[in-house]
DNA sequence: GTCTATAATACGATAGAC
DNA sequence: GTCTATCGTATTATAGAC
């Protein structure tokens, strides 16, 4: 099972990846995308027969798979659950700093360009949003929350985690990402002080 | 000088807003936009010799002097500064869900598609994010924030207000900006404690 | 499963007439 | 300031040999 992640198609996926993280889902090109993955050309349309929108498809598929342990794992380090999303910012604010702020969110590059374009991918792009927004709200539920605040508070921490990306990409610096962890982590705390008796 | 926003160098920079917008900055052709602003090809580069990047630099600004005014209107018209900002999401949910989720930001979009790759443009973004920020922020120490804390609540309320922005359109459901919404307004009122007299 | 070649189109950009 | 034509190049996608 490991060989998948080795096989030329699953490269192709994880050029994409990074492709669509520096330069978005229109900027690049599936000829650049194969060379990136140091695939053959004639793999490209082997593996995805269906053409570029097929491997945007899975290419936000596996970025919402790859992330979501990252997730997960923030929650079962333990702590409170603020402490956890705030880990999480800054574990995101070293990541795109250590990469000139080149790594941005893949699934969020892909929405801005062909969201209202194509609607298959579109869709990808929802779904991969909801395994992530899934996954926080457990980890919510888990620390005490009832599972409609859990929704709500997942939609608010992601929302603001993705729009920090991009306002600390767009500037070359880590300010709005550390600014809203600091935000977000207080505001789940609030939030939490709800659902324990009080001290 | 109002004669400036008919003519056909304003055209283009309309068209190219609201493109960039609905498909990013990659996923708009030269020949698309001028199409879309009626204005003949041969105007393109005689306005913008520079070509498709200096287009882009002042699709930005301009983007970002329209919107400044929105963030403006928000607080004038009053009240305390959290219902002011949930005035300005609840106003960008209307506005998105009557787009068909089309509608985004095209700053963000911009970002995600060239900031790694052209710096000239990452800088027009960074500079037209500014001028929003400036604007949250004053409003913000008009209603007594401390200016460095204004700062931080403003990068904090712009990066929530983007993201939202971003899941609602790959969700086409306003929930995200709502979600947003009112716990960022609650943040807001959280720290705006701070600042005046406890009642 | 890979390789080469190529079709058909779109891209950004330029030239020169008017 | 506009119009038309066009140059290279890059794009997505196919075809057919191996």
């Amino acid at each position: 099972m490991d060989d998948k992640r080795t096989g030329t198609r699953d490269r192709l996926l994880r050029a994409g990846e990074g492709l669509f993280r520096t330069q978005g889902y229109s900027g690049t090109g599936l000829k650049e995308l194969a060379q990136t993955a140091r695939a053959p050309w004639g793999s490209m349309y082997h593996f995805f027969p269906r053409g570029k929108e097929q491997l945007g498809e899975e290419v936000v598929a596996y970025a919402g798979e790859i992330y979501l342990g990252a997730w997960q794992a923030a929650f079962r380090r333990g702590g409170d659950p603020g402490v956890a999303i705030e880990r999480v910012f800054l574990a995101e604010a070293r990541l795109l700093a250590g990469s000139d702020y080149r790594d941005g969110c893949p699934i969020a590059s892909v929405t801005l360009d062909v969201a209202s374009v194509s609607e298959p991918l579109r869709a990808a792009c929802a779904s991969g949003f909801e395994v992530w927004l899934d996954a926080i709200a457990q980890g919510l539920i888990a620390a005490g929350a009832p599972a409609d605040d859990a929704k709500a508070l997942a939609g608010f921490i992601l929302s603001a985690m993705e729009g920090a990306i991009v306002l600390s990409r767009a500037a070359k610096d880590t300010a709005p990402l550390l600014q809203s962890a600091r935000f977000v982590r207080q505001a789940i705390e609030r939030e939490a002080a709800g659902w324990l008796p009080p001290s």
